[in-house]
DNA sequence: ACTAAAAATTAGCCTAGACTAAACATTAAA
DNA sequence: TTTAATGTTTAGTCTAGGCTAATTTTTAGT
């Protein structure tokens, strides 16, 4: 690696970009007076807890996040303003697959997962511009604009409705390939109709129907990914 | 890093493929009884001599070259696979932003140096595709087919040309972007017709006439980087 | 044939970013 | 309130891939 000088700034590397976008997700589920946690940032990068710890504390040197030991760590603007950036790339390069070259949504998180990292401002502008200026990408995500701000409307999940009310499918968090296509194999995307119709006790599976046609049985971890809209606001919300 | 296990097969890194692609191209301009100097390796990777030696020896235990230490390096097959697919990679990936995202020949290595490491088969294969399956880059550089190989057509420089023989301009290796940005702005492109009328005495300028318009003077370098065909053979060569 | 320059290697060092094991701090349970 | 479980940090290692300085080998010039 060429050694960066002391005075030069460089770029953050993969693995900075990595941690402090998952610092910015971890943020959204973490109660306001905490911080978000090293067990939990290890969990999901999936690396040690020391090596957070460790990788915690560069951060910090550089002022991207605020790390106050045996509380947490909570981004500072300038580490949010990175985070911002990759979701960014991210989803608008998911966007742009889908669009431009045939992958389905859930062969596009692999993708981007990698390559957020290395997409110059100008390649992400121009996908963007050639899709229109999205808002939001094909899980209904959406995206942030590129001074780092992101629409922020909490949305209902399907776990949490009152029965017989149709709504529409507006967005689908972290779901793996494999359960994304189960999803579309039984004609659940963004945008369909759904009436949850029952959910058995003890968080267990709903009973949905699918645009007015067969009824599924929905596990209930499944449903609360499952974000959507009141039925009449818009036919399609975004896409 | 995920420490990769003894055992498990992990991938190529970056640098790894770098350096493989590096000597490829180093072989071409090496005498057939020689090998890759290491002194040309560093100089192209911009790292010290002593950096090459150490990534060679580690290139050779994987077998991906061959090196005779003070002789030089030779890729073996599977290095020389490597190499061959990271400049698919990057052919096709200029090839597409051009065509699709509106770059220019100038704007499109620079990104394709990074990218071509990020890239999976599927994007790659998908990319080339939509465009129809092209066999040469936006300079005109073959591109080798999914199983490594490539076209191999010596083609003869403008400045070893007979002078008063038009030709056509066929491929432009390794220029900066402002020197392709000049070339663009005399009008001189793929597929060109250019006219050498006269060159210098002691590797001086060429006075060349391009699509039968103006003379512009050329300097000899940059006369060894275009590379041409008989005007007769193909009005546009490839594209 | 001898010597000087050029090229290559060796030896030792460094940083990034992982890891494990052990120590320490906080929280929850008894 | 003491204890056990959970979470965090510290200490010490490791590999990848760089670096410089010193040494060795090859090549070229006289
Ligand atoms: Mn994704
Ligand atoms: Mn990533
Ligand atoms: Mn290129
Ligand atoms: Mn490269």
């Amino acid at each position: 690696m060429p050694r960066p000088s002391a005075t030069v700034k460089t770029a953050p590397s993969r693995a900075w970009e990595d941690y402090l976008k998952i610092i910015y997700k971890l943020e959204s589920l973490t109660p306001a007076n905490k911080g978000v946690q090293t067990k939990d940032l290890a969990e999901r990068l999936a690396v040690s807890k020391a090596s957070v710890t460790n990788m915690l504390k560069k951060l910090a040197e550089e002022a991207l996040i605020q790390h106050e030991p045996y509380y947490g760590v909570r981004l500072t603007d300038s580490g949010r303003k990175i985070a911002m950036k990759m979701i960014r790339n991210h989803r608008i390069l998911e966007s742009y697959l889908v669009a431009r070259l045939g992958y389905s949504w859930d062969e596009v998180d692999e993708e981007a997962e990698t390559l957020e990292h290395f997409l110059s401002d100008k390649l992400v502008d121009r996908m963007w511009n050639d899709l229109g200026q999205p808002t939001h990408d094909p899980h209904g995500s959406p995206i942030p604009d590129v001074d780092g701000h992101i629409e922020n409307k909490p949305l209902p999940a399907l776990s949490h409705l009152e029965h017989n009310t149709p709504v529409r499918v507006a967005r689908i968090k972290n779901r793996s390939p494999e359960e994304l296509r189960y999803l579309a194999s039984i004609g659940l995307h963004l945008g369909s109709r759904i009436v949850v119709k029952n959910q058995a006790p003890f968080n267990g599976p709903l009973l949905i129907e699918i645009d007015g046609a067969q009824l599924h049985a929905l596990d209930h971890r499944m449903g609360l990914a499952i974000h959507v809209t009141p039925a009449h606001e818009a036919d399609s919300p975004h896409v």
